[in-house]
DNA sequence: GGTGCAGGTTTACAATCGTAGTCATTGCGG
DNA sequence: CCGCAATGACTACGATTGTAAACCTGCACC
């Protein structure tokens, strides 16, 4: 199985990421739209962005649809699966797939708030019940 | 800022972190020993492995001792550090940064065994005293 | 009605990565 | 003492990534 062939496909990278984001902040929108949106803070020229776009349109990570003469993008997977999928492989590849070590790990690295304390607490609580 | 010329350096790739893990599991070891612990689940070569070797070499994330002709290479970084700055960037690029949501979403895709539940629940007793 | 702009498509190009072959050296076994 | 096997150094090469320019086309405005 070299290849995941599953319907949203391969592999998203950092820079498109950043793209996936701000569609899944507002969709569908236009690339110049996202280009305003990520442009400043990453530095990008609008070249940069429509390749980017393009890349997501050929993994099938984003859909079109014509409006005008011109795209609208949208994110065609779920935030919550890539983020999930990205967890995942986060904690298997290095905590042998244990939810606790990374806890362990972030609080050690005091990368834990209060809030998240609290948080997670009550995260707990639910799921115990 | 191009570069992080932090002290470590630059990052290590998902293969030269497979290369890493044998090291900090053991260490100081030749290159043979470290294909020995790899080359059959990865299916690599000798070549590939003193590839990797020298690339961690360079980036100064492992590094070398002669052992009559040959060298022993041991890690330069710990793997604490380098786990705990892959989570950090995780959390910082998927969560804003909060480690709360990370949980959420391991709970969600039912990344959390019982285990994990109870150990986690341990770490918070044992940090909120 | 031409011309420029908006927007998509194609091409580019250097850096990194995964994977490995080739070369040169050198110490060991015979 | 000599050739071989082990080992590090150098080279290779296709894929992906980051970043962008060049190009084409059609609509809008003068």
């Amino acid at each position: 199985m070299a290849k995941r062939s599953n319907g949203p496909g391969e592999r998203i990278s950092e820079a498109e990421h950043a793209i996936m984001e701000v569609l899944w902040d507002r969709n569908p929108i236009s690339a110049a739209e996202v280009c305003d949106a990520v442009c400043a803070e990453r530095d990008w020229s609008i070249p940069t962005v429509k390749t980017l776009l393009s890349r997501l349109v050929q993994k099938q990570a984003v859909g079109t649809e014509p409006e005008g003469r011109k795209f609208l993008y949208r994110p065609l997977i779920a935030r919550s699966d890539y983020v999930g999928g990205e967890s995942r492989r986060l904690v298997d590849r290095l905590f042998g797939g244990r939810a606790a070590p990374l806890f362990a790990q972030l609080a050690e690295s005091e990368a834990l708030t209060d809030d998240d304390l609290s948080e997670i607490e009550a995260l707990l609580r639910e799921m115990r019940k």
